[in-house]
DNA sequence: ATTATTTATGCGCTTATCCGAATATAAGGA
DNA sequence: TCCTTATATTCGGATAAGCGCATAAATAAT
């Protein structure tokens, strides 16, 4: 029954965005890139990870056009060629950070003991 | 050795925000919330899903704040307390766009036969 | 208390995702 | 050609995520 135009769309940007972003350590090769264009070696060794693993991660990148490609001599250049993914991952850590804030406030709270037992503060 | 300030905030980030974003159905639910607020039956219905699978999916979208819960008798009204969350999806949405306007111009630039055999049309 | 309504959860199952190690492929130089 | 370097892929196994069905829990009304 997926045939409305919204959620074709939808399914769309899943596939090709938001499941590339399903995993932090493809997230932290991003905001690598957003630096400095770099190479799969130098990948790896940064974040000490193995070499198989950070190709396997590069494909699904590339796979999406998340990442563009530069071949030199036997090594090939990783680059981020669509800044805005970072705008949009910076965004979603604001949320986070608000986020965090609220929660700090409402945990200070609790130990003043002066909403222990109201809303919001059941587990 | 995952102890870099940047890789835990990446950490969290994904944990919190970006895994919530891994399944269109939850993408598609957060959409609906921005336009208004809605009870679990209402969202189930829409979507022609079962009334325990959208359930789940709000679980995880509540438990990272990302919907926020004001129960009303035995219903529980589902609202959207963050709408940047909305802002970041659309930039994807651009970003989307964006490439598959690029693919177009490829895929119509092969049919008149301009670009076969050069580069970035290997495949 | 019993019942109706709405939402949440437990269960078993299937599928998807990720990983490390080993191997294959591609490009360049001796 | 043969070797070296850099990257990509295959393989098998482990873990996580999603689903539908049935059932539990919460709330309100009779």
């Amino acid at each position: 029954m997926e045939t409305k135009p919204l959620e074709v769309e939808i399914g769309l940007l899943h596939e090709r965005i938001c499941s590339a972003l399903g995993d932090p350590t493809r997230i932290l090769i991003l905001y690598m890139l957003s630096e400095k264009g770099m190479f799969v070696n130098e990948i790896s060794e940064a974040l000490n990870i193995p070499q198989s693993s950070v190709s396997r991660h590069l494909r699904i990148l590339r796979e999406r056009s998340l990442v563009a490609t530069d071949r030199q001599g036997t090594a090939v250049l990783y680059t981020l060629p669509d800044k805005r993914i970072i705008t949009a991952l910076d965004l979603m850590r604001e949320i986070l950070s608000t986020q965090l804030r609220q929660e700090a406030k409402i945990t200070s709270a609790i130990h003043e003991k002066k909403l222990i037992g109201e809303k919001g503060v059941k587990e």
